[in-house]
RNA sequence: GGGCGGGUAGCUCAGCGGUAGAGCGCUAGCCUUACACGCUGGUGGCCGCAGGUUCGAAUCCUGUCCCGCCUACCA
């Protein structure tokens, strides 16, 4: 059944952003991307989408990676995968928090009890000056979070759907809800009874700015200029020696000096003890293989703590612990002459140090400095070398040298003794772990594409320091579920934590009581204490394929979609979200999270810089749909491959606009072309109709190819090619004449007519993933009702069987021949200085004798299509097949006065 | 320092063993009853550099130089 179509019904001009808005509203009202929870894992194509940080604004950099997700699931969805595309959001962390304490001028303190029926509305500037921010409880604060973010996701939604993200609506979280705390909370849980969790008091990298511990993931390397100062240590006994720090101030917190064990320079002092200056503490020298000869005076001061390395020996020399930076980065008041302090001149030692006490690292070097250039700050007051001159041996000497910082934060990280909680990642003998290995192991049982990024995520693994520091001293975040009960003296015990039941879950334990206690016991000894601190943000993002499959709360619905099919993200976060998750699942189930992973690049500036927020140099999508279309955008995306790092080029965005006109004109033009009887694809007889058909046989199976590798540009590649220049440009222009029935019979139109309205069925699917307002809008027409299936995008992929039913041609060369002709023919009129629209009086052609037979099927739509109106065709021997048709001679009549012109003339 | 990716037409990018490609740009012409967001032509590159393998190399190998990213590096 042909449906009538009228193109005179449809507006001169594609109205884009209307038909968004009327196929958003109309595609969910169908439930068209609506996951079917009945059918089977099999059938199912499940992603596992990336939660936006909804406490930001939407990027190109957003529109680019989601809509890749989007055309890949899309092409799923045609093969017929149930599939499940959901949506998160990342409320959960830092930039919520701080965006709503000041949306709303509040603080969090997570000891106060939670007030029920709190309501809060945004402050304003002279609220923040004048007043105090109000104090809340954790659990309010959480609240307040909700509603700021509430609001930030309708705006990301509205957003998303306008971009057409084929996003199933019903099926999305927030890292903060009910169902996330809960599982999140469960999975400390299960890693507690797996033995994969711990907590202890040990140095851990801190931020002082924003006095919390990171993990190792969060961490990177800053270059900042520095110095090397060079000190004289005393050797108790006589003799001394001068080490290089970049770090003086950290000089009170000296436990040892350490050299090279093959250091002919140092090897007599091995076993003695140093003196230090100024505060004249003795401290044990001893050997390492650690320590470089070559760096700095080869000879170097350990504290407790400047770096990892000083923690490596603190632990394996078993040297005292002297820490002086507290957790806002300040020094704290010690007693020198105490046994956790010693030294051999008390009073001195007290009387420098008093003038550090409270300060910032950066002032309390500058102060020891000074000291240090005091000959009275001798190591002993003896006379040698070490006790007659100042201990600073020259000016410090500039360097530039890499510190860590914590990513968010802006000063250099301390290792700062605290107790946290740790997930095991390194080998651990004493625990039979050895999770790095698995995680190896599972890295490669996860297809990585395009498969280099599977380097980062190895490379990283390989390179894993440190386990994972889970805990954080922050408010805004998933409560770790664990109470310590308090003895009756008092003293917390934390090596006995209280859990809750999973069926408890989720629990706030600053305002929860834990099994078997009431909340009056709180804080009293023999009672008990919450922790205060949160979950690590990764700890909850880690787990978003069991958040989506409802782990541990609807063992069905895990079953049916963990683990999923695809993760997309983005290469710098391999080793946090992508890392995070495969341990999870490692950890949990054994298992992979998801099959595949495919990692978008990023857009990048004109001057090839990455665009993000922080550099100020984002592009806004809103001002780009409206200037090029959904489709538009979509198609500039789309034409970039996964893992590529592409620069924004508003050309690209031009070409997709254009596509999109181009698809509903040429949409309208063919639906216009009308035959008397059958066209369905049994009326396509002709010889260069078949011909065509086959290209386009070449086109569906290699497109679809590339679609099983991801490589969904290469299939728009291929399709808007085919597209443009095989349908719009040459096969259209070639039987336009025969498809009005003013050349051949009846039937050879039908032939036409049935092959037009294949071709733009076949192709109009083929660009569905990528385009999908026109191409559902130009769908709508007609093909929505012949086919009964009103969605393009339920549609089904074109398959070879889609075409099986036309036979192949007797040559398959037809219609490139056919096309080369036709070239040859336009390229002399033009030459002529004619337009190609011009009628031919008459030609001259020749070609080789193989030519001159083969072109006979299409000679009549090339002659018809060049308006030719006598011709001549010679066989000439010299000519070769590949020397295609020459065109001898050529007669161009005058420009006709149009009919209408004429009329009106 | 280690690892990964890239260096192809003025620009943005495909191609990755068989005679250099697309779009944009530029240029000469065209209102050709779907489309001027269009059509027909043309212009333009010793495929970073140097070796090697091969009958043949942008395409494989080795070295090298740029660019980017990941990672390491607080004495």
């Amino acid at each position: 059944m042909t449906k009538p179509f009228d193109p005179a019904s449809l507006p001169p001009h594609f109205d884009a952003p209307a038909a968004e808005k009327r196929w958003d509203e109309a595609w969910s009202a169908a439930g068209v991307y609506h996951w079917d929870e009945t059918r089977g894992r099999d059938e199912t194509f499940v992603v596992d989408t990336p939660p936006p940080t909804v406490s930001g604004s939407l990027h190109m950099g957003h529109v680019f990676s989601y809509t890749h997700t989007d055309v890949i699931t899309r092409q799923r969805r045609m093969r017929g995968q149930n599939v499940f595309y959901p949506m998160g959001w990342d409320d959960n962390g830092l930039p919520t928090e701080r965006r709503v304490q000041n949306y709303f001028h509040v603080k969090c303190d997570p000891a106060l009890p939670y007030e029920p029926g709190l309501t809060m509305t945004q402050a304003d500037d002279k609220k923040r000056k004048e007043e105090k921010p109000r104090i809340v409880s954790r659990k309010n604060f959480i609240e307040l979070c909700h509603q700021v973010t509430h609001e930030d996701e309708k705006a990301f939604e509205a957003l998303f759907r306008r971009i057409g993200l084929s996003v199933d609506w019903r099926q999305t979280y927030a890292t903060i809800d009910d169902r996330c705390r809960h599982i999140a909370q469960l999975s400390f849980l299960d890693l507690v009874d797996k033995k994969q969790l711990y907590n202890i008091e040990s140095p851990t990298m801190w931020d002082v700015d924003f006095q919390t511990a990171v993990a190792q993931a969060e961490v990177e390397d800053r270059d900042k200029p520095g110095a090397f100062h060079d000190i004289e240590f005393a050797v108790e006994g006589g003799g001394s020696f001068v080490i290089a720090t970049t770090r003086p101030e950290l000089l009170p917190a000296c436990v040892a000096v350490c050299a090279h064990p093959d250091d002919e320079r140092f090897k007599s002092y091995f076993g003695k003890r140093a003196i230090t200056p100024i505060f004249r503490a003795p401290v044990r020298i001893f050997p390492s293989e650690l320590a470089d000869p070559k760096k700095g005076t080869g000879i170097l001061m350990v504290c407790t703590f400047g770096d990892a390395t000083d923690v490596l020996w603190w632990r394996t020399e078993k040297l005292p612990l002297r820490a002086i930076i507290q957790r806002d980065g300040t020094l704290r008041a010690v007693e020198f002459g105490s046994e956790e302090f010693p030294s051999l001149d008390a009073a001195r030692a007290n009387a420098a140090y008093a003038q550090l006490v409270g300060k910032g690292v950066t002032q309390a070097r500058k102060l020891v400095v000074e000291l240090l250039k005091d000959a009275a700050s001798a190591a002993t007051g003896e006379a040698h070398a070490g006790g007659t001159r100042a201990p600073l041996q020259a000016d410090p000497k500039p360097i530039q040298h890499p510190v860590k910082h914590y990513e968010k934060g802006e000063r250099p990280l301390e290792l700062v003794t605290t107790r946290q909680w740790f997930v095991r990642l390194l080998p651990n003998a004493a625990a039979g772990t050895d999770n790095q290995a698995g995680l190896l192991a599972k890295g490669k049982d996860v297809k990585w594409w395009p498969g280099f990024m599977h380097s980062r995520f190895h490379n990283w693994t390989e390179g894993l320091n440190s386990d994972w520091c889970v805990s954080r001293q922050r408010y805004f975040g998933v409560p770790i579920p664990v109470w310590y009960p308090i003895a009756d003296n008092g003293v917390i015990d934390h090596e006995r934590p209280l859990y809750p039941s999973a069926a408890q879950l989720p629990i706030d334990p600053m305002s929860d009581a834990p099994p078997g206690y009431a909340e009056a016991q709180r804080g009293k000894p023999g009672g008990f204490t919450g922790d205060p601190d949160v979950f690590d943000t990764w700890f909850t993002s880690s787990l978003t394929p069991q958040i989506s499959s409802h782990w541990g709360l609807d063992a069905a619905r895990h079953a049916k979609l963990f683990p999923a099919d695809i993760r997309p993200q983005s290469h710098e976060i391999i080793r946090t979200w992508a890392f995070y998750t495969i341990a999870k699942a490692m950890l949990h189930e054994g298992k992979v999270p998801w099959h595949n992973v495919v990692i978008s690049g990023w857009i990048l500036d004109p001057d090839r810089k990455k665009m993000s927020k922080s550099v100020g140099n984002v592009v806004t999508p809103m001002k780009l749909l409206e200037d090029y279309s959904s489709d538009g955008v979509r198609y500039w995306a789309a034409s970039a491959r996964l893992g590529t790092d592409t620069a924004f080029d508003e050309k690209v965005l031009k070409v997709g606009k254009r596509l999109v006109t181009k698809l509903f004109n040429a949409g309208k033009y063919v639906l216009a072309q009308t035959a008397e009887g059958d066209v369905s694809p049994a009326a396509i007889t002709e010889e260069i109709d078949r011909a065509f058909v086959h290209e386009l046989r070449g086109l569906v199976e290699k497109a679809s190819a590339a679609f099983e590798e991801f490589e969904y540009a290469q299939a728009l590649m291929l399709t808007e090619q085919f597209f443009w220049s095989r349908l719009t440009d040459s096969y259209l222009e070639l039987v336009k004449i025969r498809a009005r029935g003013e050349v051949g019979d009846p039937a050879s139109r039908r032939s036409a007519v049935a092959t037009l309205r294949l071709a733009l069925n076949v192709l109009l699917r083929l660009f569905a993933p990528v385009v999908p307002y026109i191409t559902e809008e130009v769908w709508s027409w007609v093909y929505a009702e012949e086919t009964k299936q009103p969605s393009i995008h339920r549609a089904p992929w074109p398959t070879l069987a889609d075409l099986a039913a036309i036979p192949l041609p007797s040559d398959a060369q037809s219609f490139e021949l056919a096309c080369t002709l036709y070239t040859a023919l336009n390229k002399k009129k033009t030459e002529s200085g004619a337009s190609v629209g011009r009628v031919v009086t008459s030609t001259a052609i020749a070609a080789s004798p193989t030519l001159v037979s083969r072109i006979a099927p299409a000679l009549a739509d090339v002659l018809a299509a060049a308006k030719v109106k006598a011709h001549t065709l010679a066989s000439r021997e010299p000519l070769a097949d590949t020397d295609g048709f020459v065109i001898d001679a050529i007669e161009i009549a005058p420009k006709e006065a149009r009919a209408d012109e004429a009329e009106a003339g």
